[in-house]
DNA sequence: TTGTAGGCGTTATCAT
DNA sequence: ATGATAACGCCTACAA
């Protein structure tokens, strides 16, 4: 900057004047600065200008897995949103180790990143908890937690919006793939003895370590199955076994069994027949933990907090359509 | 810092050193400079250590998309590798848009990153090439660019692997789903000439604007088709539709058609009947993409480059598996 | 409108 | 072994 300013035989103040634009400066020599800049490409030192000012223009965004097509998407919407503020995104993959994710807490500390946005290993954000008392805005991704600013879908209500649309379409038997104590089950029980269904009767849960032999036993019992069975999955990714099993063993989609996974990820649009899904609203979720963050950067204001509830969204594909 | 040095009454130099641990220090001072860091939970401020010093500890890596599952494993690595070695990742995401692409480009300069990795928009990175005489040290990822470091595997290779492996189990017509102009192709065709098959007569692409149309195409000729096909997907993602349509039309893979995709992505592996893909050996090419980068940093060269290249690795499972 | 001076939190160089 | 001092590149007063 001082060779700009050498240069162009100005002081260096002065270029960094014409540079920002908030002061006013002699517009014939801003033309010449910004020639000179233009021509030797300079560009601005961010670090300096961060150790000065009080900003970094650094958000960190910590997930467990990135390799994982949810929250993939995730990064993508939140770094499409920060980069429109002038915003940069430091990624950290806690890989589900609370250590590395402690790790990687003091680490954004290090670099005094603006604010953070935390997807934690653990639902109820129990290992980043002490965190919460730092300077530092924060946002938590996907669920919530207490005393945290979070932005998150009630999965119950996931649960029990896929409960609704199986027993619209017409099924005689119910099927959750995945953990009893999934929220999703929860929601998804729920939902159908609102609808009058005897979930001790027509429910039934299939989930095995051994994923060939949970299969073998789905489409055994699927076979035998007089009527027609509303199937649902805790994510895509599990529900594209299902499927593929399903059509080998001749079981007709959505015909003899509606199939609904979870993510509205692109398994579930590739796949044929296309997949029932349920979709968390990625790009609203993004924008609103951005905008929020930079809101509190700007208010200098850290200590508050509030829960934002998005709305999940049922996307009825091929897989589940249709009477039967 | 200097509040860390007032309080145990040294001076602020000396917490610098404690810290560094690189210069002798009072053991005493040392262990009571230590404790009152642990106190305070005082995080050394990485931009100003940045500004005085040679180095960030920053890499930026810049990609075409982090959603596509294949860039978010090679991500996942990259971040893996930096941080054992203290580095953290700008994550950039051009999304196939040469602007934006370009616009990141000046800001890690801003950022003054120790180095660049990037999977560029075209494959021949022209967009990138003004920027391989900047002084920061360069990766290209996924392909060879001239003068450019360049890490990446031959797809050439691959395509050529693919028509020997579906050569050997024994098919009589081969079907390439993608572009002739995709190197895949080009090896594949070429690998196919090699083992004698007439590839004029026993070769076809399909390849449709309209993916619906393009399966029915498919399902109808693999129907008709008296012996058994071989087809070769651009990757695992467009190969997945591919099985389902199969499977919906009774066509039995692999007896009657072994299917064959691209990139080991998790599709591949949970898709039922778990499918034939080629590897491109991420945690190898991430490893040595940092080391790489890093002896560069540390030697403060960056004018030299090389090319390496990784060899593509078949994976045989059930949809290419037995003899037919 | 412009230049001079100080400081952001480190590390490095010099004395001591 | 330790403390004072300068420097990294920028921005923000303040003074001219």
């Amino acid at each position: 900057m001082s060779e700009i300013a050498r240069l162009t035989g100005v002081s260096q103040p002065t270029v960094s004047r014409v540079l920002n634009g908030n002061t006013s400066v002699n517009p014939e020599i801003a033309k010449k600065v910004m020639a000179c800049v233009e021509e030797h490409n300079y560009q601005p030192n961010m670090i300096a200008r961060s150790l000065n000012g009080s900003r970094t223009y650094l958000l960190a965004a910590i997930v467990p897995d990135i390799a994982n097509p949810f929250f993939a998407d995730l990064i993508k919407v939140i770094e499409q949103e920060a980069a429109k503020a002038g915003y940069s995104i430091l990624i950290f993959n806690s890989d589900r180790d609370t250590r590395r994710e402690e790790r990687y807490l003091g680490l954004l500390q290090q670099y005094r990143v603006d604010g953070v946005l935390a997807a934690p290993v653990h639902a109820y954000g129990e290992s980043i908890k002490p965190f919460f008392s730092l300077p530092i805005p924060w946002m938590v991704l996907t669920n919530r937690v207490e005393n945290a600013n979070s932005v998150y879908v009630s999965h119950r209500k996931a649960g029990k919006l896929v409960a609704e649309h199986l027993q619209q379409i017409g099924v005689d038997k119910y099927i959750f793939i995945g953990e009893r104590r999934d929220q999703k089950f929860v929601g998804f029980e729920e939902g159908l003895r609102m609808k009058g269904v005897d979930t001790h009767e027509d429910l039934l849960v299939f989930w095995e370590q051994d994923r060939e032999k949970m299969l073998e036993l789905l489409t055994g019992y699927l076979t035998e199955l007089p009527g027609r069975a509303g199937i649902f999955a805790l994510n895509d990714m599990e529900a594209l076994p299902v499927m593929n099993a399903l059509l080998a063993a001749g079981i007709g989609i959505p015909s003899k069994a509606a199939l609904v996974g979870f993510d509205n990820t692109f398994v579930s649009r590739k796949v044929i027949p296309s997949m029932t899904t349920v979709r968390q609203p990625l790009e609203e979720m993004g924008r609103y933990a951005i905008q929020e963050i930079l809101k509190q950067i700007s208010r200098k204001e850290c200590g508050t907090f509030r829960y934002k509830e998005f709305e999940a969204e049922l996307i009825v594909r091929a897989s589940s359509d249709g009477e039967a």
